[in-house]
DNA sequence: GATTCGTGGTC
DNA sequence: TGACCAAGAAT
């Protein structure tokens, strides 16, 4: 018998530890597993839980979603942050009703030509959902590849063409067990081989890792830029759009003047917010997210 | 490739 | 307490 393999390892323990997570369960559509994606761009698996359950509750496929208003959805959205990722939503539910008859595809080159959905969602869509072998790479597996495999403190901020391919090679042949061990390589980075205090002690490859091998050495160079938020655009966009949100149909100006003192600054982020599809303007002097009433009249 | 795009929790 | 972080995508 030779050493099990690294994928081995980590899908055993994913087997015996993994967290209950509602879009893992056996009867969950593909329509729901790709919400569950796009909903964990970027924002933490407590804050995804109720607001997956009851987006899913009112638009159980596709269609029931293309049907309804982008207000309805920015509405759903909540604050989860980065509203966008609704109304692309959305709009990928429109492109799943036009082009694939209202299932969601399940080829890799489909499923990458709908809003919203990038490299890691239709990897991760067409391996969870449809149980295909491809390498899926988030922010936790790269992690856990680059210190496991490569030893190095970590990678850099994005996902790039070789993270893929290192990952690859750790897949088993199988779709099913490649999918699986998918799921248990991103588990391992957001339970254990975390950012800031990796709990090695109960880490099931610690014994094989190289980064352990090597001391666990730091990150070297400048650490990136934080993501500063206090007095940007994006912090007046979510107070514009909080008013929006909690009010029914246009709202005078007047009220969204009150969010943020600065005129210049304000007034960006408001075209911002119309440019991407989450406002529009209603005659001279008001506005209102997208679709939240009567159409305006043009002309 | 570097930026932009929310929100809230942790240490 | 402010820097850091959380299943990325689009430009």
């Amino acid at each position: 018998m030779s050493e099990p393999t690294f994928a081995t390892l980590v899908s055993r323990w994913y087997e015996e530890n993994a967290r209950d997570l509602p879009w893992r369960g056996p009867d969950v559509s593909p329509w729901a597993i790709l919400v569950s994606e796009v909903m964990l761009q970027q924002t933490p698996v407590v804050r995804v839980l109720p607001a997956w359950e009851a987006w899913l509750a009112r638009w159980p496929e596709p269609a029931a979603l293309a049907a309804d208003s982008p207000a309805e959805a920015i509405r759903m959205w909540g604050r989860l942050g980065y509203p966008r990722r609704a109304v692309r939503l959305r709009d990928c539910a429109l492109a799943i009703v036009e082009r694939h008859g209202g299932q969601v595809p399940d080829r890799l080159d489909q499923l990458l030509a709908l809003p919203g959905v990038g490299t890691y969602t239709a990897r991760a869509v067409a391996a969870f959902a449809y149980g295909q072998r491809h390498p899926v790479v988030d922010t936790n597996v790269r992690r856990v590849v680059c210190r496991a495999i490569a030893g190095e403190p970590d990678a850099g901020p994005a996902t790039r063409p070789a993270d893929l391919v290192a990952t690859e090679e750790l897949l088993p042949v199988e779709p099913a067990a490649a999918a699986l061990a998918s799921a248990a390589f991103m588990e391992l980075g957001a339970v254990v081989c975390v950012a800031r205090s990796p709990r090695c002690g109960v880490c099931p490859v610690e014994s094989v890792c190289a980064w352990r091998a090597s001391g666990r050495e730091a990150p070297a160079g400048p650490t990136r830029r934080p993501q500063r938020y206090a007095g940007t655009d994006r912090q007046v966009r979510g107070l514009l759009l909080g008013v929006l949100r909690e009010a029914t149909g246009p709202v005078p100006h007047q009220r969204l003047d009150q969010v943020w003192a600065d005129d210049v600054q304000r007034s960006r982020a408001l075209a911002g917010l119309v440019r991407d599809g989450l406002v529009e303007p209603v005659g001279e002097s008001s506005f209102r997210l997208v679709g939240d009433g009567p159409p305006v009249p043009v002309g």
